[in-house]
DNA sequence: ATTTGGATTATAACGCGTTATAGCTTTAGC
DNA sequence: GCTAAAGCTATAACGCGTTATAATCCAAAT
């Protein structure tokens, strides 16, 4: 038991959990490397010694979240194909239980250096689409030639970017389930088999619905404010 | 001819001038306001004056570029579906005249804050994707119930995002162009009526061979250096 | 020609992420 | 128990984007 190690591993974990509660508090507004620094009771050294830099402890609080979203997700029965969709709002409903708090993170995550994007939706997420994607093509909805990195990758893009949009103020949680479910629709029936497509095109028409009655209010949907 | 705006004017010239050749000469790396404010043979304040923030010069210097490319793209004669491919392929070759550039720019008008990235894509380059799924549509390769402007969407974010992972330096220009091109066949095969989906089916093997190809060398496409 | 007033200037300052330096505490090896 | 070194602390500093302040300039109106 080298206590030289516990006590690192204690402060490790003593910067995570203050990192939390900081989050959960105030969200984005008022989180700097000093007030984090202080709020567990180290310097403002020490976070760097520990994790390098903003954004991977940042990555740390995130993967510590997600844990609990992969538990929801192993835990998931649905069909081959419902699966994919059910995921998606399974994330937003957790999103949803503390927005501020995800949306702060995903935001230092990503938005600030940013060059380390992939890891946010890095191996594990990036292994459950895929894994998903088996299962369909197994299950005769998706073809057969379709290859499962390259479809996965487009549904993990595809979510992320618009998960980006909601940390960024843009767009709200019911909005970003709609465009997801949308998307992984259309990317879906574009892999799919015949059988598989038609259990997925009833999906697009109530989809799209739901889509224009959000842009109702805010006119084009990819408009900024100046030009609205 | 008012002389004081004028004046104002060529000041905002000289700004956007000089961030052009500042992004051309050294990219991102040494590219600050007070370096910028230098360059311009003007204060530090005045760009904040005359633009507000660096994001928004970053946005200016970008909307000059995306002129000429609208210029080719109106020159662009394809057919109502090919043209989707195109268009994306004409992007590619333009940034490939001036990666360093497009990269800095890119970055510093998504990365640094962030919260405008719909700008970056916004109302020009969307209608005109919005524009060609209506033509395709009416060509009868597109399901009439297709809504353009959530087609358009999820054809705009999934361009925006895999240009911003080649931005941050994690994919090649050619395997950007693959990955568009494989997200959009994949989302209008989606959308597609059976004679459209007929056209667009021969596209996707080839391109995901390439993108295997590509992977070859990074055994995941998602997998951070880390866990490799 | 003189006044007026809006814009630019120089400059200092703020908070940020990050790094470097020097000193101190505490653990590990003898 | 003593020494050596590893790791934290405190602190200053750097460059960044951005803002505020006061001085200054110069076109515009009288």
């Amino acid at each position: 038991m080298p206590t030289r190690e516990q006590a690192k591993q204690a402060r490790r974990d003593a910067i995570i959990t203050a990192a939390v509660r900081l989050m959960r508090a105030r969200g984005d507004a008022g989180f700097s490397m000093r007030a984090l620094a202080e709020a567990a009771g180290v310097s403002i050294a020490t976070p760097y010694n520990l994790f390098g830099s903003k954004q991977a402890i940042m990555l740390a609080v995130l993967d510590a979240g997600m844990a609990r979203y992969e538990d929801h997700l192993d835990r998931l029965e649905a069909d081959a194909l419902d699966i994919f969709f059910e995921a998606v709002s399974l994330a937003v409903e957790l999103y949803g239980e503390a927005p501020k708090f995800h949306k702060a993170v995903l935001f230092a995550a990503y938005g600030d250096g940013g060059r380390d994007h992939r890891a946010v939706f890095g191996d594990p997420r990036f292994l459950f689409w895929k894994g998903r994607v088996d299962q369909a093509r197994d299950a005769g909805l998706l073809e057969s030639e379709i290859e499962a990195n390259a479809l996965a990758l487009a549904l993990s893009q595809q979510f992320f970017i618009c998960i980006l949009e909601w940390a960024y103020g843009q767009i709200g949680l019911d909005e970003l389930e709609s465009r997801v479910h949308y998307s992984f629709a259309l990317l879906l029936k574009g892999a799919a088999t015949a059988a598989g497509a038609k259990r997925i095109a009833p999906r697009i028409r109530p989809l799209q619905q739901q889509l224009t009655r959000f842009w109702a209010d805010a006119p084009l949907p990819l408009t900024a404010d100046k030009s609205a």
